[in-house]
DNA sequence: AGGATAAAGTTACTCATGTAACTATCAAGG
DNA sequence: CCTTGATAGTTACATGAGTAACTTTATCCT
């Protein structure tokens, strides 16, 4: 037939590998404050830049906007966040982290700091080297 | 704050890289054959490793067993793949790609080669490096 | 000004997915 | 034997997710 390897095949190794750590990792939210993926992911953003838009969060993430949307929703409803309708464009709504958030997002990423250290230690080899090579396949998979 | 930083964290990272990479390989069998991601992967599994049972294709490409279940029966319906019960142990069903199933293996296995060289051209570094690198990630989250 | 176009965000509809329960079968131990 | 526990695989139920349509607001062009 063809030479084609699975095993070798990059789609099918980054889902693998993902995969892996992901769900590894979102044991830790889950258990600790009953967060799924989208409700983290849109809580470390916000965590971390700050004062964001719905859109500005899907782009960073690469979450689908319904899926930020409705996680940005339930972290509302948990009073983790709240919107702030921007004043020149009344279609623009700013997300800020309240006091619980941040709170939320500190602990959560202290936790993230210890999980990713754990990684590295088994890793052996150092992220840098990983993560330069993610963005170069991100950037590859884009054009 | 802590100085935890999104940007290298490598769940986050890998789950970018993957779903960027994998929704564009994806195109390719939804539109040649509008086959699903775990369509496309049994297919894939079976047509690499021939004649095995669902639980290994599950344990083989890290997919949720009813997952494989679904696919399965999907491909099954296409005449893609027969099932064959286990002389010995009947709760087994050892599964054989059809001559259809290998003739699609075949041609997509091709479209995969050309993806992957078209994506390795782009990285620039070879595929061997982060191949590496996932197989250590991999069994770094599985201990 | 006014009509077309586009962007931010939400929601209805439908399909995909995971959890847990289930069937069927097997192996081991008393 | 036959009961207990485990494995292969499927399915019912509830939740999650994407597509497309929608609302609201802003911009562009004439």
């Amino acid at each position: 037939m063809t030479d084609f390897d699975l095993d070798t095949f990059i789609p099918y190794r980054l889902n693998r590998a993902a995969e892996a750590v992901s769900q590894r990792f979102a044991k830790l939210y889950r258990d600790r404050y009953g967060l799924t993926r989208p409700e983290w992911r849109t809580l470390a953003a916000l965590g971390q830049l700050g004062r964001i838009t719905a859109t500005q969060v899907a782009r960073h993430s690469a979450m689908h906007k319904t899926k930020v949307s409705r996680a940005v929703a339930s972290l509302e409803e948990r009073r983790w966040l709240s919107r702030e309708t921007d004043s020149e464009d009344r279609r623009v709504e700013w997300l800020v982290l309240t006091r619980q958030g941040q709170a939320s997002y500190a602990d959560l990423s202290k936790v993230a700091l210890d999980f990713q250290a754990g990684l590295v230690a088994k890793l052996g080899t150092d992220a840098a080297t990983l993560n330069r090579e993610l963005t170069a396949v991100e950037q590859a998979a884009s054009r």
